[in-house]
DNA sequence: CGAATACTTGAGTGGGGTCAACGCAAGTGG
DNA sequence: CCACTTGCGTTGACCCCACTCAAGTATTCG
C-alpha cells in the first residue's frame, strides 16, 4: 500500500486521515498464482483495484488465439478505476507473476470520492496517466523497429519501477518471460529472444533471471526514442490558472 | 451538438435543462483547417472538447519523423475530458478534414459536472470508452495482418459513424487518405493500397472519393476479427447491483 | 532427479517496407 | 483556356525484417 502511497503523492504528500481511508477502502486482498485472470474478458469489472505486490498484464485475445498485451501493472499502480460505469470487460487481466491485489467496490470508491475530494483527483489522475501510456504503447506496436519496441519497453518499466521506489540505480526486477515481451510488443518469442541478444551485446542492458540491468541508458533511450513526458511523473496536478481547482463529478442517480 | 446529444444518450434520454447546460458548457466553437493542430504535443490541453463536425486524429510524431496515429474523433465525440489532471500534452490533435469542435474550459466543466451529476458519469462514461478504443487499437497494431487491420480500421469507424447517425446502411463518409490509413494501422502507404485492392477485390467494400461502401459486413468482420464489445455501445450505465448508483468524485482544493 | 518450462540456435520463407516512377484529378494563375 | 503545380493513388522491382518450423540446451521446480 506504501507503493501506491508514493505514486499519489508525486504532487504533495497525503495527510494521515486521507491514507486511512485508502486503507478502509481497498480493502479486499486477493491473491492470484502465476497465470491465473484477476478479471475476465466478458464478465463484470471486479472493482477499482490497487497491486500490491507481483506484476499483472492487461492482455486481449484475438480470435485466432494470439494474445496482446495492451499494458503491464506494476506495484502501486491502482487501475480499473471507471470500470463502474461499464458492465462488462472488453479484456483480460492476468498475473504474470504471483500478485496480491486489493480491490475496492465501486461503491466504497465513490464514497471514498465524495468523501474526500483530493483524492478523487488523485485517482482520476491515475486513470488518466494509464490512458497516455496506452497510447505510448500503440506508438511502440505500430511504428518501431522490434529493437527500438523492446528498448522502449524496459525504458518505461524501469522508469515506472524506479517511481515507486522498486529499482537500483539503473537497474530493477523484470520476471517476464521471453514470450511475455513478444506478447507485449507484438513479436515472436524467437525474435524477442534475438533481439535480447543485440541489446546485450551492444552493452545496453542485461537481463538474466528476472533481472535487468541497464548499463547505459542514454544509449538505451536514444534507440528506443524514449520521451519520458507521457508518464506525467513530474507534474503538479492543477492546470495553473491559478484558479481555485475543478471538482470533478459529484453523484449520479440512477 | 445533436450528435453528441445522440451518444450520450445511448442510456436515456437527456433533459432539455441538461441539453441547455451543455450547450453553454461547450460554448467555444473553433474552425481547423485540414492539417490543422487543435492540439499540440509540449502544450497545455486546450479544454474539454466536443467535434462539431469533420475528422479529427491524435497523433504522435516520433523521432525519426514517423507518424502513428492513435485515435480517430469523430463527429459527436467528446475528448480529453481528464486534460486537467495534466499540464501538458504528451500527443498532438489535428484535423483530418475541415473540422469544427466546441471547447469547454475545464472551469466550466467542473462546474457542470458539480451541477448536473448525471452529466457527469455520462461525460466520465465517453473518456472511458475512449480508453477502450485505445486497447483495441493496440491490438490492432501489435497482432493482427496488414489485411486484417485496414479491416478492423473499417469496422470500427462504419458502427462509430453509424453510433450517431452519420452512416447509410452499410455505407458512410471516409474521407481520409491512404497515408492517413497508413499512420493509424502502421502500415505504409504503398501497403495500404495494395490491400486496398484486395478488400475490393474480394468483393467486401468499395472506397471512393472519401466514400466507405461494405457489400459484406458479416466478411469484413470476420476477415478484421471484429468484436464490438470494446465499443460499449449499448450496456446500461449503472453496474446493475440494484444500489443506487455511484457517484464519482466531486471537489479538489488546492 | 525427472519433467516442465524457458531459452537458444539454425534454416528457410514471406509479409510488408523502400525506392522510384507514373497516372490522374483538382486547383491556380497568367 | 491552357501550362504548371500539387497532392493523391497506383504499379513494379527489389530487399530485408521478422515469422515459422524445428531441434537442441539451460533452468527451474516438484
Amino acid at each position: 500500500m506504501e507503493l501506491a502511497f508514493r505514486k499519489l503523492e508525486r504532487s504533495g504528500p497525503l495527510d494521515a486521515e486521507e491514507k486511512r481511508a485508502l486503507r478502509a477502502t481497498f480493502f479486499r486482498i486477493r491473491e492470484g498464482e502465476i497465470g491465473e485472470d484477476l478479471a475476465r474478458q466478458g464478465a463484470r469489472p471486479p472493482g477499482c483495484t490497487m497491486l500490491l505486490k507481483g506484476m499483472l498484464a492487461r492482455y486481449e485475445t484475438l480470435p485466432d488465439g494470439a494474445r496482446q498485451i495492451l499494458a503491464i501493472v506494476l506495484p502501486g499502480d491502482i487501475y480499473d478505476l471507471h470500470g463502474f460505469t461499464i458492465s462488462v470487460m472488453d479484456h483480460s487481466v492476468g498475473a504474470l507473476t504471483p500478485a496480491t491485489v486489493a480491490v475496492a467496490p465501486y461503491e466504497a470508491v465513490s464514497a471514498l470520492a465524495r468523501a474526500y475530494p483530493r483524492l478523487s483527483t488523485l485517482l482520476l489522475r491515475e486513470s488518466v496517466v494509464e490512458a497516455a501510456q496506452l497510447r505510448a504503447w500503440i506508438a511502440n506496436c505500430g511504428r518501431r523497429s522490434a529493437y527500438a519496441r523492446i528498448a522502449h519497453l524496459f525504458c518505461e518499466l524501469y522508469v515506472r519501477m524506479a517511481a515507486v521506489g522498486l529499482a537500483a540505480p539503473y537497474a530493477c526486477d523484470l520476471p517476464l518471460t521471453q514470450a511475455t515481451l513478444g506478447d507485449a510488443t507484438g513479436l515472436s518469442v524467437v525474435h524477442v529472444n534475438r533481439v535480447l541478444q543485440q541489446l546485450r551485446g551492444d552493452g545496453y542492458i542485461s537481463l538474466k533471471s528476472g533481472r535487468l540491468v541497464i548499463h547505459d541508458w542514454e544509449a538505451l533511450a536514444a534507440a528506443a526514442g524514449f520521451d519520458p513526458t507521457y508518464l506525467h511523473d513530474a507534474e503538479p496536478i492543477e492546470s495553473g490558472l491559478g484558479s481555485s481547482l475543478v471538482p470533478y463529478a459529484q453523484a449520479v442517480a440512477q
